[in-house]
DNA sequence: AGCACGCCGACT
DNA sequence: GTCGGCGTGCTC
């Protein structure tokens, strides 16, 4: 009898055999319902054997495969397979992970018909009908009549959006005469099919560059600033992509974006069948899109990191949008890198990715300099011949602050409001640990062995790496400047938006963050708030630096910024500029030309010269100079060994032991262990140990051997993960 | 991850 | 005597 090899969600990386009657080298990636201990699980079928090293007397038979969907092909086992090694993470769980909730019951999927997406239309009958005829409890049913009544012809899927269970009501509205079918067909004349604009020089060559090497692998670095028009040329080279019959993969971020850029889509490739997978999607809805992938029904999928693990037959171009974005990282449980693994992908099926940025992360613009990456430039903004915003800095040991406000802001935003423009004020309040800093001449206390910066300890007036754990006491003056007046860096901003509403009383004043869009369409209401043009000043946070354009706002304003300049993570200077380069793209896209204010303590910093000349090259190479000296990324190869136990102690030792079994070659260096940033987080003190390699191939296989001695150490107090590449300290 | 086994202390 | 605490080890 075959034995089948197959990948469990458990936290071993062990492969689990079986015996299965009716199995055939065709059931590869097929899932199979097994006994797992007392326990009926749910696994994948990863290989298929005539022998097995198993004692007969352990060996149980597999209960039935799956059968009633395709099996995962096998480049995407083989991408699993390498996700796994690379991670140091199980097989069985990378491969269930990410699997739609509903592949991972064990139970057949209910496979429905494929949706004809017809249109229904209000009769004459149906258009005299008063909603009030329905019961106010109805509500669902409300809300689709009044639809009709605005729109008499809707489409299946129009009326799945204004409640999923809107279709319920129509085979009675049928009945009733309401309501009549019409064919599918009618469709294309509802939604209007938008015409091309005309290309920008940048843009013809950089699609004329992509579509005539589609066919083989390559890494193309799209870097263009906000409304250079790097979505023009994404639907360019699709289209190209379809012609040729093929799918295409698009990774967008984390955020509330993927509607926008859905539409877009959809109204450029309206017969086009498009899938988008997202963490807004019920069960039903994401196994659903999953499948038409799968099947390769669906030409383009457009989905955030975890849509690069879907199975896609006919895979002809990847796309990764906004490739810096840190959210392509997952944070916990498998920590893996949506844009390595669709760079992986396109190497796979010897295809172009693309990785589309305003100011690209300085590990691909390395590799677009070492030319592993080519570089295609969008150097005008093609939206609306718009101008770049002027960007200005208002130096704040100078100028007058109140309550976190400088005069010449406020000004601006009185100039502002008297324009009935819209103005952003954005706050940078992320939590950085406390830094040691000169207020006279910008000196910071910074580690001799690492140069990263220390971090101030009040407790016992020390400074201590978070590197590589080096402690020294404070000093008594600043060391460059002889100035005594050293203080910790950070302050709070919770007083500025009370500020605002303080001084300009009459102003709408909208703030919006994770609180105030946690409701299910508190985001959606914002945004149309803004658009008519009901809110005069935003206050907001990191989440609003993305994606959205809001064609009234004139005026951009910047507080506590400094305090990223100043952070112990090397890579906060990156993500700033990307973060305010994005923020200020925000100002003027439209007749409106932009400001951008920045108050900041030190105006000369290159960071923010780099910004007011809109020059990320010239800053990213004083950024790669410094990673190159100070010997950090993308010049070395990283990787932290992460524990939690309920004591720091714990953790500690944990993590000292585990450095007594290292054998590391002397390419690989490693560092004592020392309390993550966010040392405490629900309830769990959390350590890590940096290990570090100029050689990628050599950091692997040190830690694929020490992965494995550190097992053998078994301490169920601590909770321990290896973390490859890791974004965040 | 679950779950069982097993070896110790505090109870009716 | 046994109930249950969680440290240890296994799951094909």
């Amino acid at each position: 009898m075959p034995i089948i090899r197959v990948a469990i969600n458990v936290p071993v990386d062990t492969l689990f055999d079986y015996l299965a009657e009716d199995a055939s080298p065709n059931d590869i990636g097929l899932r199979v319902s097994v006994p797992f201990g007392k326990k009926k699980m749910i696994g994948v079928i990863v290989a298929i054997s005539a022998s097995t090293s198993i004692d007969a007397e352990k060996l149980k038979t597999a209960y039935c495969i799956f059968r009633e969907t395709k099996p995962l092909p096998a480049s995407l086992l083989e991408l699993f397979q390498f996700c796994s090694q690379y991670y140091h993470h199980p097989l069985g769980m990378v491969i269930l992970n990410s699997l739609p909730a509903k592949m991972r019951h064990n139970k057949t999927i209910q496979i429905k018909k494929p949706a004809s997406d017809q249109s229904f239309e209000l009769t004459p009958i149906g258009k005299q009908i008063d909603v009030a005829v329905i019961p106010a409890r109805n509500r669902v049913a409300r809300r689709l009549l009044s639809a009709f009544l605005q729109t008499p012809l809707l489409t299946e899927t129009q009326i799945k959006q204004i409640s999923p269970r809107a279709n319920q009501w129509l085979p009675q509205w049928i009945q009733q005469g309401w309501i009549t079918v019409k064919p599918a067909s009618a469709k294309t004349t509802a939604t209007a099919v938008t015409s091309p604009p005309v290309l920008t020089t940048d843009q013809e060559a950089a699609v004329q560059a992509i579509t005539s090497h589609l066919k083989k692998f390559n890494c193309w670095l799209l870097h263009g600033v906000t409304g250079s028009g790097k979505t023009e040329v994404y639907l360019r080279t699709i289209e190209s992509v379809l012609k040729q019959g093929k799918q295409t993969l698009v990774l967008i971020p984390e955020i509330s974006l993927t509607p926008q850029l859905e539409t877009i889509f959809r109204s450029r490739f309206a017969a086009t069948p498009m899938v988008s997978l997202h963490s807004g999607l019920n069960d039903t809805e994401r196994l659903s899109g999953w499948l038409q992938a799968q099947s390769g029904v669906a030409k383009i999928i457009l989905g955030t990191r975890l849509a690069v693990f879907t199975p896609l037959p006919n895979l002809g171009l990847i796309i990764v949008d906004e490739e810096q974005d840190s959210s392509f990282k997952q944070q916990d449980g498998l920590r893996y890198s949506a844009r390595d693994m669709a760079i992986f992908r396109a190497r796979q099926h010897s295809i172009a990715v693309i990785l589309g940025s305003a100011t690209p992360s300085l590990e691909s613009y390395h590799n677009a300099l070492s030319g592993r990456y080519h570089t295609l430039r969008l150097q005008s903004r093609a939206i609306r011949n718009a101008v770049l915003p002027q960007i200005h800095l208002i130096d704040t040991r100078t100028s007058k602050i109140q309550d976190g406000l400088t005069e010449p802001l406020i000004q601006a935003i009185h100039q502002c409001l008297i324009d009935k423009n819209q103005c952003l004020i954005f706050i940078n309040r992320r939590g950085y640990a406390p830094v040691l800093l000169c207020k006279s001449c910008g000196w910071s206390a910074v580690c001799q062995r690492c140069s990263s910066r220390l971090v101030v300890h009040l407790r016992d007036k020390q400074l201590s790496c978070h590197h590589c754990g080096h402690q020294e006491s404070f000093p008594r003056a600043c060391p460059q400047c002889g100035n005594q007046d050293l203080a910790p860096f950070g302050q709070g901003t919770q007083r500025v938006e009370e500020a605002l509403a303080a001084s300009f009383p009459a102003a709408r004043i909208l703030r919006i963050d994770r609180d105030s869009t946690r409701r299910k369409y508190a985001w959606r209401d914002m945004l149309q708030a803004i658009h008519k043009q009901q809110v005069d000043i935003l206050v907001g946070t990191q989440l609003l630096s993305k994606g959205h354009d809001f064609p009234n706002l004139s005026l951009v304003g910047i507080l506590n910024a400094d305090s990223s300049l100043y952070s112990t993570d090397f890579r906060a200077s990156e993500r700033l500029f990307a973060q305010l380069m994005q923020v200020a793209g925000r100002a003027g896209r439209a007749q409106i030309a932009g400001t951008v204010l920045i108050q900041t303590e030190f105006p000369s910093h290159p960071l923010y010269q780099a910004l007011q000349h809109h020059d990320y090259d010239g800053l990213a190479h004083i950024l790669l100079t410094e990673r190159k000296t100070a010997e950090f990324p993308p010049y070395v190869f990283q990787a932290l060994l992460r524990g939690e136990a309920h004591h720091l102690n714990q953790v500690l030792d944990f993590l000292n032991q585990a450095r007594k079994l290292a054998k590391p070659p002397k390419t690989v260096e490693l560092f004592d262990p020392v309390p993550a940033q966010m040392h405490r987080l629900k309830g769990l003190e959390r350590a890590q140990l940096l290990i570090q390699s100029t050689s990628r191939k050599q950091l692997q296989d040190f830690l694929t051997k020490w992965w494995m001695q550190i097992q053998v150490l078994t301490n169920h107090k601590v909770r321990w993960m290896l973390d490859v590449d890791p974004l965040e300290f």
